[in-house]
DNA sequence: TTGATATCATTTGCATACGAATGAATTTCC
DNA sequence: GGAAATTCATTCGTATGCAAATGATATCAA
């Protein structure tokens, strides 16, 4: 009796309270960011296995210089997602590793150009192959069919 | 004629070189390691709009010593993914914002023990409801669908 | 033309993130 | 029981990542 009353008193709580996500639990582990978080770390991971003496944002750098050729530093940085001061710091180790090269921009003097050197174009056209098996292998707990959807949806949400 | 010939010779050499994905281009916008990266930007920001005054990190140590209770600084960063030396900075700045209290464990006397104060247990309570906004705002580009799939997909990768 | 804005770069400060080395305490195994 | 291995925590060094402040230069607009 008394169990039973108590019962549906709290059905008739729940019911009241029911607009807001009403659960009094919180799953950390369910969450998008907490998982974002680790699946990045997982990636760091796997592109440190493979390429061991560059990191992922010095690597993006090179290979976005490849692309687009000589730039300045904030273009460059805005390219590769990374803000002035993050891209300031990453140019800085590139250069004292002799893959970059910085020079004035004649015209506006406010930019500094970055290139590839020589060296600079040997080092990403190598890496090229084995960050395609970073990211096979960061995709590999997927099917392929799996591995696309993924991609489409992860696009959208960055 | 001549140019006839070397296009039959390039594409001879293609055939040949085809196991290779072949493309002399690497797109790094489409790699699934730069988008993880920005999309992991993103939340960040998001979670900073939302919640000022504590990190994601920060925020996961308050959430999972709520579910889990008492527990020990190594054990906690296993639960939610961080190393040794990057649990104790987090612990370290939330005990200095007295949001938790360390202890010595009586039987093992290498644990050091860490529990949320009432003060922590008040905030994380608090911040709860505003995270449910952040994972909400953070898949907004998705359908709900489109969300549920992809939190499976990224599960299955992180 | 000049005054207000905007852009580019740098610096500082703070907060992850992790490898490596170290030391203390515990557990395992012979 | 005791040596070896493991676990827990700390410290150091390096590398993002970003907010805020600053200074130099360039652009826009009245």
């Amino acid at each position: 009796m008394g169990r039973a009353a108590v019962s549906a008193e709290d059905n008739l709580l729940k019911l009241v309270e029911a607009e807001e996500p009403d659960e009094n639990d919180y799953r950390l582990q369910e969450q998008v960011g907490f998982i974002l978080r680790k699946a990045h770390q997982r990636h760091v991971s796997i592109f440190a296995a493979h390429i061991a003496d560059l990191t992922p944002p010095q690597f993006a750098a090179l290979a976005k210089l490849r692309d687009v050729g000589e730039t300045w530093q904030n273009q460059l940085g805005s390219l590769i997602a990374m803000d002035a001061a993050t891209v300031k710091g990453v140019i800085d180790r590139l250069k004292a590793r002799g893959f970059v090269e910085l020079s004035k921009h004649e015209v506006d003097k406010r930019r500094l150009l970055v290139n590839l050197t020589a060296e600079g174009r040997d080092a990403i056209e190598r890496l090229i192959p084995l960050a395609r098996e970073i990211t096979q292998e960061t995709l590999a707990p997927l099917s392929a069919k799996e591995a696309a959807i993924f991609m489409k949806l992860l696009a959208k949400l960055a």
